[in-house]
DNA sequence: AACCTTTACTTGTTTTTTGCAAGTAAAAAC
DNA sequence: GTTTTTACTTGCAAAAAACAAGTAAAGGTT
């Protein structure tokens, strides 16, 4: 899977890697949703159809933003942690959460929740980013 | 052009609106770039189709991203400008901007400028969207 | 040891979206 | 009155996504 650049304007740069209908969302999973396995990203209600999780994850590992470790007690199962390249969307990410809970009429931000992250978003992010690296960390071990 | 909604989960209500090859692309050009009118959207780098750009003026007109209104000067001309919808949507953008800049090698953004923009992102956004407010309301006589 | 389940995919086909080339139509300029 | 500008539309080809089904290996169950 080759992604084309069609510049190098950093907004366009980043759609480019990341501006199609599901790699965000797979991101959104494993960044603010602990999950970090295939079965977890296709339980999320948005239903991904398998083929297509299958060649996003490929190329999120393949582009850094993912690591993929196996779980070393299951061997037929794989964990998907999120590279620095992926943490460092988390201050990105927060804003789409702000603007999407503020004009979605039906969002599933409760209000207070939404109030508290806009005042102390510095700390959401920074404490959702030192959650993602230590993460990391802990699992640099394991193999693969 | 009816925009399905995947979930209430705010990325992914984000993403369903904006989520596509360009609808971001024309934000960029009119938030950041001072562009307004069709054929300065057909003029940037990226190189849109030109139905691709009619049928996503259309919609981001429909769900009031952009107010159209004519060229008081020249009837035949429309001009595009943001909306509070799509002004609010500068503090994601900012750090998509930031994000790409870090991470593409090759980014037309100057490292100073970079920086500059890290260490005082809050006034960037603040004087980018009050930029945009004031564009809107000069303009808000015009019919259309 | 044989069978069933879990896990992570792949394959083949249909549908939707995007891209490309060309054309239209009305206002404005010359 | 002819050409140019501006904002599109149309038709067809190519690419991406969605859907349904199947594969294959590891683990668990009897």
């Amino acid at each position: 899977m080759k992604t084309e650049i069609r510049s190098h304007c950093p907004i366009s740069y980043t759609l480019d890697l990341l501006g199609d209908k599901w790699s965000l969302l797979i991101l959104r999973d494993i960044l603010f949703k602990s999950k970090n396995s295939y079965q977890d990203f296709l339980d999320s209600e948005e239903r991904i159809a398998t083929n297509i999780l299958a060649s996003r994850l490929k190329k999120l590992v393949e582009q850094d933003f993912l690591i993929k470790k196996r779980n070393p007690n299951n061997k037929k199962q794989f964990f998907y942690f999120a590279a620095p390249k992926a943490i460092e969307l988390i201050p990105a990410l927060t804003e789409f959460i702000i603007w999407g809970a503020k004009f979605d009429q039906h969002t599933a931000v409760p209000k207070d929740f939404l109030l508290k992250m806009e005042t102390d978003k510095l700390q959401f992010v920074e404490h959702t980013q030192a959650q993602q690296k230590s993460l990391l960390n802990s699992n640099d071990s394991y193999s693969d």
